[in-house]
DNA sequence: GATAGCTTGTGAATTACTTCACAAGCACGA
DNA sequence: TCGTGCTTGTGAAGTAATTCACAAGCTATC
């Protein structure tokens, strides 16, 4: 199923993206604690937003509710699961094997929802070769003839900002359409790879203007 | 100097602050090379968007270019700086001494920007009393206390889920304004508080979806 | 000191996103 | 079977963010 096209000719905002996933992972908390249902008010008092938000975003993927009644959760929780395309299993790789890449390629979170980390990278020769668990960093150059095998979905970049464009062209070269850049740099990339940045700097730098600009 | 209050009445949107940050990071690299004027329209090409967002983004706080010429590298920087709130030191705390609680104390991303790490909280026994390079891990239970002297402005929550409502109200009860949030769950905290979220199940559930989603 | 060539700053127009508000539908009890 | 109470799904209205488009202003050159 697709929905972008099948479905709906919409283009779903990145904003709604996000909220999906917040009630997904609701909804498996509420499973958890056995309820059967759940209102779109709830799903939004959860959610920091307004029940018609809810109807809204779910509305754009099809009619899951039942009047009066609300929202099964275990149905719900797995329209959400197909609708983000959880249900497959996604090959991961790590670029960069530095201090952030070291605790990404261990993170628990990847596993358990599916995404595999499956190979590292590095151009550092003094890193490459070196074992961290069950996988052995190995030369960025071997990028793009291991994809051809690995088939890889999602790369995640997690190098230092001067060698982050190279990188890129050799991740988008390998045709991998999906990138997490954990690299304080903008990425340029054909339209169609889709890029997530996570920039803690920028994080930082929100807080430090809102503790700036308080009204006093 | 405060932009809510008396520069301007308008309330500033996160997206515009997020873009404010990107910018500064693309002025000090260009300021390193050495260049001493950029256009809005390199800008936006640096930051992939539009040359009248960025005057638009700069123009809410003042006006800083000059018709025909462009801006002044270092003085639109300092200026950022400045509406960032960049000038002072920010005190930091971190709460939850697990793995990314200790990524995150010894990252030096924090001090380059003025953020300093001050303490580190955990509610485990086990863990309270270890030494983490010069910062002691400290029970959770002296958090509230420690800021009256220590006057933490930014609170970081690395804690497990299920622990985390608690931490909360402990970080509210303590005064603290601002808040870093790892942790996997929405924090429900007073209006003058504010949050940021960092997410990583969230961004990658988005390249998940964007995968799905192609037109194929 | 006039002209040409750029680039800003900003109202107006457009597009995107959110909220309102209510008809329609379901469950349950009388 | 009918009525009551609730909750969805969704056009319409409202709000927010982005882009357009152009007058105004600066620099350099002749």
């Amino acid at each position: 199923m697709n929905y972008f096209t099948s479905t709906s000719l919409k283009r779903i905002a990145e904003s709604t993206v996000r909220r999906l996933s917040l009630y997904l992972s609701f909804l498996e908390g509420i499973e958890r604690q056995g309820l059967k249902t759940i209102s779109s008010d709830e799903l939004a008092r959860l959610g920091g937003t307004t029940s018609a938000q809810v109807r809204k975003d779910l509305s754009l993927f099809g009619s899951f509710g039942k009047r009066g009644l609300g929202y099964s959760v275990p149905e719900l929780s797995e329209k959400l699961r197909e609708i983000l395309g959880l249900g497959k299993q996604w090959r991961v790789c790590i670029i960069g094997a530095g201090k952030i890449g070291a605790a990404l390629a261990r993170y628990r979170g990847f596993a358990d929802r599916g995404f595999i980390v499956t190979a590292v990278y590095d151009s550092d020769q003094a890193k490459i070769g070196k074992r961290w668990d069950n996988l052995t960093v190995r030369s960025i150059a071997e990028l793009e003839k291991d994809s051809a095998k690995q088939d890889f979905d999602i790369a995640v970049v997690a190098t230092p900002a001067e060698n982050t464009p190279a990188v890129v062209k050799q991740i988008v070269r390998a045709g991998i359409k999906a990138i997490l850049n954990f690299a304080p740099v903008q990425l340029a990339v054909p339209a169609d790879v889709t890029v997530r940045n996570v920039n803690m700097a920028m994080e930082l730098e929100g807080l430090s203007f809102a503790l700036s600009n308080r009204g006093d």
